[in-house]
Formats: structure tokens, C-alpha cells, sequence
DNA sequence: AATGAATGAGGATTCATTCAT
DNA sequence: GATGAATGAATCCTCATTCAT
């Protein structure tokens, strides 16, 4: 009885796999055996699921985009008002399922992959446009013609503190990098209805 | 007549090299030889004047960190006022010799190098609270309690700026960057003073 | 059918061409390479199965070693009486598997290697008291207090017939040795019964 | 002024800086950059004097040579009689200029540049043919006949000696090694006069 | 499906040696 | 006489990738 549907698994903790072994390295500078021997098979098949080495990274990237963009479908499909739908995506963007460290140092460098990769560079653009139609379309009914500058600042501000925090040793605070976020989009709203 | 001092000629050569091949590679994965080849010497002259492939990075590093910590020395000093003082960080944050597609290449690089590399963290970190440090002072008159929070916004947006702008493929715009970060000054100075 | 055992084939092939070479050339100096051209795969393959250089090496000591234990073991099975096992031990000593140009200059250049490395000295060490404990234990009842001191002697005296003859153009003649080493070992045995 | 007789100052102190690193290393693979910085010299006058690495080295072996013969000559010509001659080579063997942790390394190394280099085997089988030639005459009247076989037998035992101390850890115990070596003399006499 | 075996290519690093000054 | 500067050549080692089984 051939297992079925080995290859969805495979695929899964390869992907896993990655990284939590990008986040360990802190680099992309790891090997596909390491990689598959933390995931549990050889590197071998790695090569056989996936290609090659860029391919897995691009995998671990639409992996790690996909579950962001879930986790802010999710927060807005609870989110009732346009300033709700707002902090929903600034506290999915530090919820504690993508600001983990190792989440963090793979974030960091899939922008470094986009500087020589078109596919990575490719996800990452789609991403950041995403993002900025969301808090762009949220933002219109609260600050009007400013939307889309409020809106990348946001994006900007979110970034900046992924970044920020990839230099921290402790562990990753969310909830002070959603208050930094939010304080911003306070100061805005006030203005806003002055 | 000895010939004098090839060494600091030879140095700011592989520095250069350096910052420019990582720039065009948008990678750390850059060999010895090639940074040497572009600096005009062997691979073998280059070890001897910096000991190894890591030392060579964090040379790089102090450079663009020095040049950087220069171009804001010499804004502040021409600058009139506590308010002027925190633009003229932002805007040489943003300056035509910082904000250009190699050196925003090496700075996300340093970033990744600063997960692995001990050294390379403890620089990027006293940047980091200089420049922090540098705003908080700066903002205290304009914005009393709040400066620290707004050092922190401001030190995010242009690292955010800086990230976000990786991903460009044009040239890098400094102005718009700059007007961003300038807007939400602007923003909190108003409500200050409200 | 998967293909039974590659790797004790390789490795005693990386040993076997480790010896030859390190005797062709008089040196530890001699490549990875081309160890392995002459055990007929890859470089990257003896790394594979050995880890390094240095463990290479070890291995091939610990061959060597572990021959000539055997040939002693060998040796002493057969010999009756304690003058005979004592005097087995010798000729065990410059037997032909041993006594060779090639496993000559490897000896040596094991005692080099021991010189500094941890492991290689610990080998050799071990082989030193195995060879002299043997030699005590069986001079016991021939010579009685004199026992270790013959035996040291007859240790010197075989470690001096190595070290000679690997100065020796022609090839090792271990009939000559092994009667210096017994003409001794009589002398000690006349002046014991006397 | 012009410093006369640099040369021969320059000569000496790289000999002796080569023994020292080689004794230090346990290895000829020591730099000529190492070995011309103990001496207080760039590595370029080094060649300069010496024209290359070998020969640095056939010089300190030259060296090593030549004080131990002169040991021997200086004890020679204090020695009366036979038997006190043939002692006076045996204490010359282990006296402590020779037997020194790092002259012992020296010598090994020098067995070990033999198998290469056909100067250095020259310089080493000009040494034993005087060793054996010496004690061979000094032997003759004591024990006749086997003289040289005896002669064979110390010069074995003194080798012996060096090798087995190489592996000790301790400092180098001449005293114990003179004694196991002029046992075997006594033992000799003993039985030609018996 | 899965893997051990195997390698070519490449890269960091070291070093003896040369040469202009 | 003396040295800093400079390099070509070599070597160890790693790794992505392929392939037979």
C-alpha cells in the first residue's frame, strides 16, 4: 500500500523545515542537507520535491506570506468598522504567530533573496501592494485624501519595526510595536476629525 | 624614498570594492576574489590587509556607518534650532550619498550579517542608539515626554523607508522619503503645540 | 538490491593509498587529493567518509597498528615457552608486512604527527606500553628483576632499527635486525643463568 | 659605518629561530615568516641569506650536527681509555645541550626531511657513519670481534632513546638513558672478559 | 518513493618567493 | 643590507546536484 499524499507532507516540513533553520542561521547561507535532515529525509529528495535550493527558499516564502495574508483575512473578517479593519491589520502584522524570531530573520532575508531573485522579488512586491490596498482602502472613510500616505507610513512603520526587532535579543515584543503603530494612526484620526 | 602608507590606499580600495560588489550582488555571497579583482589586487593582498572575508565586511560596515554618522554630524551643525536639528537627521538619513541603491544594498546585508556576526551587531546597535539618542534630545523641547516615542516612530520609518525602498527597482527617491518622515513630524509638532 | 557497503571499501581503500603515499613522498605532507586519485574517487569522497585531513591519517596509523598487533598476536600464539614469545614479538617486529619501506616511513612520520596531535600521540603511547607490558610480562621469568629494563632496551633497540633503516637506501632487511635485537637478548639470557 | 659581519649574526639567529619554531611546532610545516620574525627579521632577508626554505633548514640541521660532534670531540678528549671513550659518546648523546625537548623534535624532523631531501639524508648518514666509525674503534680493544655489532647495538639504543623520549611528556630524562645505554656496555664487557 | 553514493565546481586561506625601493 | 608590497600556486573543505538502485 503506497502511502498516499507523501508528497503534500514532504513538502510541508521541508518547508518548515527552512525556516526554522533560516531563523537559526540567521542566513540563507544554509545547506539543503541540513535543511532536509531537520525535516527528516535526505537531501535528495529535497532536490526531488523541489528543484533546487532557490525553490525551497521561494516555497518557505509564499509559505511565510500565505500565513500572513490568512492571519489578516482572519483579523478582518472579525473586524467590524473601518478603524477596527485598520488595527486589525497592524495587530496581525506583530501577532505572535509571525513575530517570532526566527519569522523575523527569514522576513529579513527574503528581502535579501528579492535583490537577486525576480521570483522572490516578485512575492514581495505583491505582498507590499496587497498590504497597502488594504490599509490605503481602510483608511479612505477615516483621513480621506491622505489614505494611501497614512497608509505607507503604516507599512513603513510595521517594516521598520520587523526590522528593529531582528537586532533585539529578547524575545520579540508585539504588543509594543502595535502600540507604536496605533499611537501613529491615534494622531492621525484626531487630526482627521479636528 | 620608501613608498608611503599603500596600506590605508589599499584598505579604502577593498572598502569600496566591497560596498559596491555587495551592492551589485544585493548579497553577502560575494567572493574575496571578486571584491579584490574590483579593487585591483589579489585575492592573497587582500587577506593579508584584513586577516579574513568577515573582517573586510565589518571594515565595509564602519565605512558606510562613519560616512553616514559624518553626513549627520555635518547637518546638525548647520542647523538653527532644536526642530531643524531632528529634520536635518532625517534628511541626511535620506542624503544622495546614503540613499543610493549599493549602500541601501549593503545596509539590508548588514542587517542579516548582524544576525550571525557578534561584531557586526554591536555596530549596528550603537548606530542604532546614536541615531535614537540623537532624535530623543532633539525632540525633548518640541514634544517633552512624548520624544522618546517619536525618536523610536521616526529611527522606524526610516528604517522602513530604507527596507521599502530595497525593493525599488527605480532610482532611490530621498525627497519623498524624507517628505513622509517630515509629514508625521510635522503631525506630532502640530498636536504639541494644539 | 541496494549496493552493499561502499564505505569500508572506501575507506580502506583511502587508507591503503594514505600509507603508499605518505611512504612515496617521506612526508605527511602529501595531498587529499591525491590520497584520493590513488584509492581512485573524489576528494570531496575521502572528506565524506573521513571528516579531514587529520582523520585520514588516523585512520591509516591506527592500521598500521592495528597490523602489527596482529601479527604479534599472531606470533605469540604459536611460540611456546617465554624465550620464545619474547623473541616472537621481535620478529614480529621486522616481519615483512611490517618491516617495509613505505609502513617504515609512515612510522616515523606517525611519530612526527604525534608530535602534535593529541590523538596521534595517544595512539602511539598506547602502542608503546601494549609492546613493553608484552615484553616485560614474558622477560619476567627469563631475567626476573631485569625484566622492564631488557624490555625497554628491546623496545629501543626496535624503535632504533626503524629509525636506521629508514635511512637505508636498499630495501629493509629485517633478518639482520631482528639478530642484533636476539644477539642482545641472548647476552641478557647468558648473563642470567650464569 | 656600515655594520660589518651582519651576515654571519643574521645566519646564526635564523638557525637557531628555525630549531626553536621546529621544536615548538613538533613539525617542519612552519612558516619561514614565523621562523624569520623569532629572529628579528623580515621573512625577504631570510631568502635573502639563505635562498630558501630547505636550505634554512639543512643549515640548522647543519648546525644541530655540528654541536652535537663537537659535544663528542670535547668529551673525547677528556675521556682516558677505551672504555671511558666509548662512555664519554654515550653521556655526549644525552647531554643536556642535545637532549632537549625541542632539539629531540629537531632531530626527528630531520629524519623525516631525509626521506625527501637528498642533502639532508647525506648530512644524516655523514653523522651515523662517524657515530658508528667512533664508537666501533673505541670498542675494538674491548671487545674484539664484535665491535661493530656492538657499536651497532648503542647507536641503535641511542636512537631508540630519542625516539621513545619524543613521545614523553615530561622533560627529557638523559641521565636514565645514559644508564639503560651503558647497561647494555657493561653487560658487553662483562661477557668479553668473562 | 527514497536514498546512499559520488563528484565538479568553487571559495577561503596560506605561503614561499620575488622585487622595487 | 633590509623591507614592505605583492602574487601565483596550491590545498583543504563544502555543497548543490545527479544518478543508480
Amino acid at each position: 500500500m503506497p502511502r498516499v499524499g507523501a508528497e503534500p507532507i514532504r513538502r510541508a516540513a521541508l518547508v518548515k523545515a527552512t525556516i526554522a533553520e533560516i531563523g537559526e542561521a540567521g542566513t540563507l547561507d544554509v545547506t539543503v542537507s541540513r535543511i532536509a535532515k531537520r525535516a527528516g529525509m535526505s537531501s535528495a529528495l529535497a532536490h526531488h520535491y523541489f528543484g533546487g535550493k532557490e525553490d525551497i527558499f521561494l516555497a518557505a516564502m509564499r509559505h511565510v506570506l500565505t500565513v500572513y495574508g490568512a492571519e489578516v483575512r482572519g483579523a478582518l473578517a472579525m473586524a467590524d468598522g473601518s478603524r477596527a479593519r485598520v488595527e486589525a491589520i497592524v495587530r496581525a502584522s506583530f501577532s505572535d504567530t509571525s513575530f517570532r524570531r526566527e519569522v523575523i530573520a527569514a522576513w529579513l532575508n527574503f528581502y535579501v533573496l528579492a535583490q537577486s531573485s525576480a521570483a522572490a522579488r516578485r512575492l514581495l512586491v505583491i505582498y507590499q501592494r496587497r498590504l497597502q490596498a488594504n490599509l490605503c482602502h481602510g483608511l479612505r472613510p477615516l483621513v480621506g485624501d491622505r489614505a494611501c500616505i497614512v497608509a505607507n507610513n503604516i507599512a513603513a512603520l510595521i517594516d521598520g519595526g520587523y526590522l528593529r526587532q531582528s537586532l533585539g535579543q529578547g524575545a520579540a515584543d508585539g504588543q509594543t510595536a502595535v502600540d507604536h503603530v496605533l499611537g501613529y494612526l491615534a494622531l492621525e484620526l484626531e487630526r482627521a476629525t479636528a
